[in-house]
DNA sequence: CAGTATCCAAAGGGATACTG
DNA sequence: CAGTATCCCTTTGGATACTG
């Protein structure tokens, strides 16, 4: 067996690697999956109701899924301003991702219970 | 809207914070699409082709996903000792994650290329 | 070979105060 | 309200040397 047929294909190798880091950070899904579901969430919305976190780290999180194209932010003329976040259409394709570590994610805290 | 309507499921935010709990660190997701792959994997192989980290993160990554029943250790009666990694049967609750976690990371690098 | 021990640098993330 | 700035602590992870 040499190291090219060991090497798993490298394009999933990558494939893993840039979704990672994209999702890296404690809150992303979380914040993913309120959008999905509430549609349309102001920045105290999601401090209060999706993650309880400090601003500063709610914002971090934000910018990044906002650069990666997941998620629209739109400042809303009231006042004082407001500031709404809602899923791009590109977002649907990370649902799956999301779905299913739900999924996982509820067997799994039973099998734990179980020990 | 009062609180109780506007949280999501509890149970689905717990979901995804156990899961994502299980799944942290860099090099999980990467082990266990190795192991899916090649079945069984001594810790040389996961040191070398699948991961390159140094053999001590590359060990706690190894005892998180024994505890977490999603990996059978197993040591072999050669000489010196060598150990051998494998999947779970449990393991393949997690399939569905990581299949689309790599399909949305291929989408993802050419939607991020274009920019 | 399969780890463990040690040391260390960097990143992550919480609390709080502050600004436009 | 929506952040930013600051401070600080904890966690993560890399490098290296060492042991059974």
């Amino acid at each position: 067996m040499d190291n090219q047929m060991f090497d798993i294909d490298k394009e999933q190798k990558l494939a893993i690697n840039d979704a990672m880091e994209l999702l890296s950070g404690k809150w992303k899904f979380c914040i993913l999956h309120n959008l999905y579901i509430y549609e349309n969430m102001l920045f105290k919305d999601l401090q209060e109701k999706a993650v309880k976190i400090s601003p500063k780290v709610l914002s971090k999180e934000l910018q990044e899924l906002e650069r990666n194209l997941l998620i629209t932010r739109t400042v809303n003329d009231t006042k004082p301003i407001t500031v709404s976040y809602t899923l791009t259409d590109y977002a649907k394709n990370i649902q799956p991702v999301i779905r299913s570590l739900i999924e996982f994610g509820l067997v799994h805290r039973r099998k734990i219970k179980e020990k």
